[in-house]
DNA sequence: TTCGATACTGAAACTTGTTCTAGGTTAGCG
DNA sequence: CGCTAACCTAGAACAAGTTTCAGTATCGAA
């Protein structure tokens, strides 16, 4: 269930590669602060020491960028929650537990959460392959903490989905100061009780 | 459970109602065409015939536009919910059947839809208050739905916001290409089995 | 009816995302 | 080494959201 972010088609000499960390670096840099509207193009370009024009060769508009900042982070962040697994007894307890970890996460950065998640669902169509890529991630981080004994079947892969559309959700709904932390956790624990419904009792 | 939308502070001459009508049903004209990049507010205010500055002094910011955009199609959506009220069995079965049929009210004008709930999840705190009040509206749709003998508990209360996220995230997967309406489907019927898990049942 | 406050108009200006252009640089290859 | 295509830079230019301002119209109260 590894789910590597596409290397993608040409591969990057080892200056591009650099040139590309750095955006990615000031993106995330900017969006620490202000969030959004902190990430200003002219800046990140300046920040990363690249001309507009360049920064707009590799990332195609604002919303790209951010995207890419997002897939970047969720990496780290599926690195850091492998190395200690979620100990809750059924599947429904751990991914609970993974979501309200990577909630925490979040919190500790609310300002780059805002930037990435605004930016994740602003995006319209022609930023449909990367978002998708970041769907995927989240995916695989809660398949991981289901740690199911097979391959999910379809009703799991729905149920799959609807939590990740409320983690999305709630996620926005806090950002924008319309709901709680407690809130949230009550949401992402309600949502998670479908798992146990979906698996192992006969139909 | 009626949730008018609330007249708010001063009340608005007969020449102002007007106006602020002639400018939402331009704004709802405009996304119909080109969705959210098409709703512009030089043009919003010409087809409204009024000055660009009035335009900002009834509606602070595009985003606020295009909320209450979405509050005002949201209105006549509860009303026309009302003449035919689902007939499932189930709470459950009821509040899909109706969320369905929101959902193909939509379908058929794609592009307002994608102007208005782009506008609903891109808005930042200064917005808070009228995201609110749609997300309050979309709840008693909900609610009205569900027909329940008494007042909701606190249970049923995370499940309806669970099933508000669902169906949220999942439009705009729609919108986005990125989910076919078999998969939207899919996914609502999953989030409202939550319903029949928290109502009657002991616990 | 008249007055003062508030609202409206038209137009220019400002901001930030995005595009374009002309010229210099780099990488790979014979 | 020298060539060529792709890449990069600086900066101007353009687009659309937002703000501002001077002047005019409207409204509600005296």
């Amino acid at each position: 269930m590894t789910a590597e972010v596409k290397p993608s088609s040409p591969p990057l000499t080892e200056r591009q590669e650099a040139r590309r960390r750095r955006i990615l670096h000031a993106s995330a840099q900017l969006a620490s602060r202000g969030g959004f509207d902190a990430v200003q193009m002219r800046e990140v370009a300046e920040a990363a020491g690249v001309a507009l024009g360049t920064l707009y060769r590799y990332f195609p508009s604002k919303v790209h960028l951010l995207v890419a900042t997002m897939q970047d982070q969720l990496q780290h962040l599926h690195t850091t929650l492998r190395k200690r697994p979620p100990a809750g007894e059924s599947a429904a307890e751990r991914v609970a537990e993974t979501l309200m970890r990577a909630f925490r996460a979040l919190q500790r950065e609310p300002q780059l959460a805002d930037a990435m998640v605004r930016a994740l669902t602003f995006a319209d169509r022609s930023v449909s392959p990367e978002v998708d890529t970041v769907s995927r991630q989240t995916t695989a981080i809660i398949l991981d903490a289901m740690d199911l004994p097979g391959p999910p079947d379809p009703e799991q892969l729905s149920a799959v989905r609807v939590i990740e559309h409320t983690w999305h959700s709630a996620l926005i709904t806090w950002l924008s100061g319309r709901a709680s932390i407690a809130q949230v956790k009550i949401d992402i624990e309600t949502v998670c009780r479908l798992i146990d419904l979906t698996g192992p009792e006969p139909r």
